[in-house]
DNA sequence: TATGCACCCTGTAGCAACTACAGGGTCAAG
DNA sequence: CTTGACCCTGTAGTTGCTACAGGGTGCATA
């Protein structure tokens, strides 16, 4: 398959696709005598695993970890499970940074209607979150 | 206040405080005699708030479209209003997909110690979402 | 056969939002 | 009077793409 097969299969931009490459992630493929990139389903695989990877927070480092793994098989699996851990930990303060934010603007959404800026609480909930021991002068 | 401590006061580095002021966020402070800059309270205040909306996931553009509103007090609030409530949808998907994750990764780490990566799970896991209406030959 | 048009190629430059120097100046303490 | 922590400007690097520019390829259609 071409690139923008595999880009369509994969919701992928095809400068993405090739950025991918580049970066080391996704295999050179064989080429067309036109020079087209000609891909598999393997690459779709690892391609569909790169997204869904990066998807879910990873960075293309971490991604690079997990496929190095994944590639060696016989390998233990403490180290995916290392990285795992270490990913899972930012996901869950992720999601209470995340649902602290969901409540502060469902707040300010529901008190926010229909009022001038004056009285609108967006300003008064984003605004006075100043770290106090600073030793500030003013 | 000269920068350092402003930075410090809202945990913020004193490399971005600059950022921020050559980016429109942040007005540009007086300077004392040595060419320093000396902020006021309302410097705090305003820097505050940037980093607040900033971890809230705002983007730069958006904290100058809610600062700008913030300025112009008479304004409607309906602009903010439809500023937070995009933020809202998109973080309402980013807790979906997060926690999401979380599950997998959780489901992933038990199901994961002590074997070899060829009986990982998170390989499996990652893999086999590849968008299916898109008419690949292969 | 020609001629579009969609697709592919490489390479480079740009984006957000910082972060990290390099190469200097300032100031208070010891 | 020097040492060290701070400040200044300016530029370049980072991550993860995205967008050209300037060209080549391949297939249908007039």
């Amino acid at each position: 398959m071409k690139i923008g097969e595999l880009a369509k299969a994969t919701a992928t931009k095809v400068e993405t696709v090739r950025f991918y490459e580049k970066a080391g992630l996704l295999p050179s493929p064989a080429r067309t005598d036109a020079n087209y990139r000609s891909y598999g389903p393997a690459h779709l695989q690892r391609l569909s695993f790169i997204r869904r990877a990066r998807d879910l927070g990873f960075s293309l480092d971490a991604v690079r970890d997990l496929l190095a793994l994944a590639d060696d098989r016989a390998k233990p699996c403490g180290a995916v499970d290392a990285i795992a851990s270490g990913h899972l930990t930012e996901v869950e303060r992720k999601i209470a940074d995340l649902s602290a934010m969901r409540e502060e603007l469902r707040r300010v959404i529901g008190s926010c209607r229909h009022n001038p800026v004056a009285d609108c609480k967006i300003i008064e909930t984003l605004g006075p979150r100043v770290a106090v021991n600073a030793g500030i002068s003013a």
